[in-house]
RNA sequence: GGGAGCAUAGCUCAGCUGGGAGAGCACAUGCCUUACAAGCAUGGGGUCACAGGUUCGAGCCCUGUUGUUCCCACCA
């Protein structure tokens, strides 16, 4: 079989997707015969382009998906697309601006008649690229956060926790992004540490006694001040409360109001109240009886209550009325001060806390169940610790806002009555008053937040609210979530509370949280910075299987991760290794059918790696049921590239090349039977590669994608083996360091003079003794050969090597290098003596890790003998 | 103000249940050995941040310290 020398994943990666795809590898069958195992993708933005995040993403969920599906699980991966309310609204509108017209020249209906074309044209973009992961996933069950399924299941919990009281409509402080135009939840303002001034504001008393002088960091609000606040404990003030001052620039009397709030050490001790645009302030006003007033509009202008200052954007009427203040003697002074300002996650601009009437979700009795269910373990994060951060977050959560100031998303479904102001929520679109029976109803305008729809993702995609559905019953509940800490919040706990809800059950048992990727300087990768990595790119470059091995390996549960391009490199070249690996197999076969042959034919170095790779099995089996996906590619990536590799197909080339038919066929057949249980193993990881070659060499079965998960067999267990492989290894070893130190090239060879007392065992590593100790005869004997004295030798801890290459030897040099290893191993001796000298040692150490200290003691105690013979012989000459 | 993570080789990071310090890259030396130079062999390089404690035994568990990153929080 003539294969390329190097592995190109170009010619081979889309064939094989579409290969899977047409052979419906990804599509989950409900088999009652079966368990499932469920995974919902978590919806990319519609309007989202493939980055790192979600290569990450994809990596580790597919890992498991088609690691359960080789298990012979009806493994279901879900995908899906997120319409990103604000995300894509904002680029639809963007292109409207080209062409000089704003969403509201065209209006609600034609507006959207536009992204739903947007939606059409780029929605699948996302889609392809994922595609180029080689992410199996059941495209035939793909959903859209908009389609009727989901809008269906939106309107079903809208009505549903409106009925029960869950949501309601209220005037709130709400965050309010001026550029977005739309109320946000408090998730999704993100506060930043800016530097900024505050500013002391004289106001003075009404009745002429003196003032007061409030601190501000937004002094533009005094426009909407109501009162003034000091601690009812302020002995400063005591004496003005209840008294009034006048506001400057608006010549407004306002109270002077006593309130805890007010802290006696900050600032002045009095604190301007503005009720409409501080959630303190309001608080403090519903306390106090104070007015309301709301300076600022949806656009972050100064609005008609702002006198002279109408009309102007917040900012400049900050600088305005700070320089008013100033030339009419209220300022008193200026002092540098950072604080937190909440920034709009979306556009990153300044929000403002506006009141507002909005919708709210009533948060407290939907987190107790949420909260319940973890605190139980019926659902649990990996790493554990996650699950505080979700359990702090939960138990302080405030009443979610999920109206939505924009077009794009699903309308709320509520109608207001003109005739007697009753609001009417449906499940079916209302055409009369449900009260007074009125036609004259309008219906909300605003759309509900982008994430009430996610929230709802594990159960709306799988057919709920009809529970009766086929895929509901079986799939439901999911298995595990793989997602990035960064969206706890917005996602995972506002599932976990949605599902419990409404289906009564967790949606999932597990969270599997992965990091951030970052670039090679510990950066976050933004658009803004264009420092980001293209994971096509690096699949153009090394190969999706080289992409996907990078993200999984060296890499811990929640911790981010540099990427760095070396190691797509270093990974294209693990797959060229494996590409060869095959390679020598194939080229080398003269059976077509895989089987292991008798036990009694197997030689010593086949029941060596026979046996390692059945404890390879058990090892990475367990490292994947626990989520370790890191440690458990590790472990296969090692055995592949040195076990396999670097010794196992050098030992079998004696063979393979030899006269003896017998003992060539059985290496053949032990080479094409581990090559089989690496690629399976390797499958989750590298699924193309593995696929590919799999389908070159004898199999038996479509598809490797569907082929069965490796199982640890008891009779393939060769504890005496495997030792005695490691002899001759250690032996082989030895021969070389000796060889690389006396600079001699593998091309020269000699005889090589093996003395032990387990002749048997080196004796019969003799054929890979000869080749890769380069050696030209090796002879075994329990005696040391004429003329030992004056050559090359090295020492293992059951034997002593000669080869006759006097010339080479520098006495002095070998006697210094004899000392060395002789104190390391006097030490390492001195270490294990003091540790089985020690009486609680002995008594209180697990049985096997004594016999082991034990066993080692033997081995150092042979090594030294060894050496201390050699060094006696040195010295004599 | 509260909480969490991280600190291991020159760099980036693994280290799963406490039991002989590892990988990739980089570096040095020698090799085109009939699978692979995207390779092979060999080697150098670590006080596992610091100080205590628990334990027969600590990179791992506990306490504190330092440095660093992040999350949460309504002191103007």
């Amino acid at each position: 079989m003539e294969l390329p020398k190097t592995y190109n994943p170009q010619e081979v990666e889309s064939k094989l997707y579409q290969f899977w795809c047409d052979g419906g590898y990804f599509h989950a069958e409900r088999d009652p015969n079966k368990k499932p195992f469920t995974i919902v993708m978590p919806p990319p933005n519609v309007t989202g382009q493939l980055h790192m995040g979600h290569a990450m993403d994809a990596a580790l969920q597919d890992v498991l998906i088609r690691f359960k599906r080789m298990q012979g699980y009806a493994a279901l991966w879900l995908p899906g697309v997120d319409h990103a309310g604000i995300a894509t609204q904002i680029k639809v509108e963007e292109e409207l601006r080209k062409d000089g017209i704003t969403r509201y020249d065209l209006g609600r209906e034609k507006f959207l008649e536009k992204v739903w074309a947007w939606k059409h044209q780029y929605g699948n973009r996302i889609v392809e690229q994922q595609k180029k992961l080689g992410a199996s996933c059941d495209w035939d069950r793909a959903c859209f956060t908009m389609d009727e399924r989901c809008s269906k299941a939106v309107r079903e919990v809208f009505v549903n926790l409106y009925e029960q009281g869950l949501i309601y409509k209220g005037s709130r402080i709400i965050n309010w992004c001026p550029h977005c135009v739309t109320a946000l939840s408090d998730a999704e303002v993100e506060y930043i540490d800016k530097p900024g001034n505050l500013w002391h504001i004289r106001y003075p008393l009404a009745d002429g006694s003196g003032e007061v002088i409030v601190a501000t960091t937004r002094p533009e609000t005094m426009l909407g001040d109501t009162g003034v606040c000091v601690n009812p404990n302020d002995e400063r003030y005591k004496d003005i409360v209840g008294k009034t001052v006048i506001l400057p620039l608006v010549n407004k009397e306002i109270p002077i109001v006593a309130d805890d709030y007010a802290e006696m050490d900050f600032g002045t001790g009095c604190v301007k109240m503005t009720p409409a645009h501080d959630p303190n302030d309001f608080e403090v006003g519903l306390r106090h009886n104070l007015e309301v007033i709301r300076v600022l509009d949806d656009n972050g202008k100064v609005n008609e209550f702002g006198g002279k200052y109408e009309g102007l954007d917040r900012y400049d009427a900050r600088k305005q009325i700070v320089a008013d203040l100033d030339e009419q003697g209220y300022l008193v002074k200026v002092e540098p001060y950072s604080h937190n300002v909440g920034t709009c996650y979306r556009c990153h601009r300044d929000v403002e806390p506006i009141i507002s009437a909005q919708w709210f979700v009533k948060m407290k009795p939907l987190a107790e169940e949420a909260l319940h269910v973890v605190k139980e373990g019926e659902t649990k994060f990996v790493p554990e610790r996650f699950t505080k951060i979700y359990t702090n977050w939960m138990e302080n959560v405030r009443d979610w806002c999920i109206s939505r100031q924009l077009w794009w998303g699903h309308q709320i479904p509520a109608w207001y009555c003109s005739d007697c102001g009753h609001i009417t929520v449906s499940r079916e679109d209302a055409t009369c008053c449900e009260k007074c029976g009125s036609k004259k109803i309008t219906r909300e305008e605003d759309v509900l937040d982008t994430w009430f729809s996610s929230a709802l993702w594990p159960f709306e995609t799988l057919g709920w609210p009809d529970t009766d559905s086929e895929d509901y019953k079986y799939f439901y509940p999911t298995d595990v979530l793989v997602t990035g800490y960064d969206i706890i919040f917005f996602w995972v706990s506002r599932m976990i509370f949605s599902a419990c809800k409404q289906t009564g059950k967790p949606p999932f048992h597990t969270v599997l949280i992965h990091g951030l990727i970052r670039d090679d300087k510990g950066r976050k990768m933004s658009k803004s910075l264009g420092n980001g990595i293209d994971p096509l790119e690096m699949i153009d470059r090394f190969g999706s299987d080289a992409l996907r091995m990078n993200m999984v390996t060296s890499n811990s549960p929640g911790n981010d991760m540099r990427f760095y391009v070396e190691r797509c490199e270093a990974m294209r070249n693990f797959a060229n290794k494996l590409w060869n690996a095959s390679r020598y197999v194939m080229m080398n076969l003269s059976i077509d059918k895989n089987e292991l042959p008798a036990l009694t034919e197997l030689k010593t170095a086949d029941k060596w790696i026979l046996s390692k790779l059945n404890t390879l099995i058990a090892d990475v089996t367990e490292n994947l049921d626990k989520y370790e996906l890191g440690i458990a590619v590790q472990k296969v990536y090692d055995f592949i590239w040195d076990s396999y590799c670097d010794w196992y197909i050098e030992l079998t080339k004696a063979r393979l090349y030899g006269e003896d038919a017998q003992s060539k066929t059985s290496a053949q057949k032990v080479l094409l039977y581990v090559l089989d249980q690496i690629l399976r193993l390797m499958h989750p990881f590298m699924p193309f590669i593995t696929e590919e070659i799999w389908q070159a060499i004898p199999h038996e079965g479509e598809a490797l994608i569907v082929a069965s998960w490796p199982k640890y067999r008891e009779d393939l267990s060769f504890k005496a083996e495997e030792e005695a492989m490691e002899s001759i290894m250690n032996a082989i070893r030895a021969v070389r360091n000796r060889r690389a130190e006396m600079n001699v090239p593998p091309s020269k060879k000699c005889t090589l003079y093996i003395v032990t007392r387990r002749p048997e065992i080196f004796e019969a590593g003799k054929g890979f003794i000869t080749r890769l100790a380069y050696a030209d005869d090796v002879i075994v004997s329990a005696s040391e050969p004429d003329g030992h004295e004056s050559m090359a030798s090295c020492v293992t801890h059951d034997a002593a090597l000669y080869m006759p290459m006097s010339q080479l030897v520098d006495v002095e040099k070998e006697l210094d290098r004899i000392a060395k290893e002789k104190e390391k191993t006097e030490k390492g001796l001195a270490g294990i003596r003091a540790k089985l000298n020690n009486a609680g040692f002995v008594a209180k150490a697990p049985e096997q890790v004594v016999a082991a200290e034990r066993a080692k003691a033997e081995k150092y105690e042979a090594l030294l003998k060894q050496l201390e013979e050699s060094e006696a012989r040195l010295k004599s000459l």
